[in-house]
DNA sequence: CGGGTCACTTGCGAAAGGCAAGTGAGGGCC
DNA sequence: GGCCCTCACTTGCCTTTCGCAAGTGACCCG
């Protein structure tokens, strides 16, 4: 069972806080699926990048613990969870997109997002 | 000598690319340093996060190899280098304030930066 | 009741990270 | 010309994390 890194932070500077519980190769990209409509865990094993079971369930405890997903069984026996983004994991949207007007600018080959993703609000 | 994960994305997704590049608690740290003006390996040393020696030589030579970081002689005899940040570098500037936002509103303790970092520009 | 799906957990070898010490070129002091 | 100090790294060792593969248990479908 996972801790929750923002509670001791290598120094209060916000971009070092943050990089204690987002650093790592993958919990960017689940935020990025949730706030793209995805779910389930196996929505997420589906993104092309091919997360590994244990790296997932690890993360998706991580960032409930954080406090920026929340779990939500939608269905009873067996049961079944749900996980979506609280206010607090979707207000990384602005975040997100500048990292995609960065990697569109500067990184050839890097995909175009979808208009809906790179829209205000 | 570290290899430039630009080379050999997950997949063409700007996020994901991005994360294999800077997907790691130090990279954005030094970034950040960069911003604010530090230059020299020492000086990355005293921020107060204690990145240890090994590490911050192969971030260093790992951002130069991926373009954001330029690397140049400031004194020779015995021959010292300067750290700063190209213009694909301090392009991630946007996306460190918006870092910043979101950690100040949402996570309790973090320092608000200096107005000068969260200045336009 | 046999096979398939979904959501995980477990185990293991490989890679990355942290800690501490070492190195080598030069400078400053006396 | 010794001696010690600084700066910029490198090296070695051990621990943690990661990736890959396989296993598990509850249920559904024919």
């Amino acid at each position: 069972m996972p801790v929750n890194p923002l509670d001791s932070p290598r120094s209060g500077c916000p971009i070092a806080t943050t990089l204690d519980l987002l650093g790592d190769r993958w919990s960017l990209v689940l935020v990025r699926d949730m706030l793209n409509g995805k779910a389930r865990f196996g929505e997420f094993l589906d993104s092309p990048e091919k997360i590994t079971t244990s790296v997932l369930a690890d993360r998706l405890a991580r960032l409930e613990a954080a406090g920026l997903v929340r779990k939500t069984p939608y269905q009873e026996a067996p049961v079944r969870y749900a996980y979506e983004l609280t206010e607090m994991g979707a207000a990384l949207k602005p975040m997100l997109q500048q990292v995609c007007r960065w990697a569109n600018r500067f990184v050839p080959g890097t995909w175009t997002p979808p208009a809906a993703f790179m829209a205000e609000g």
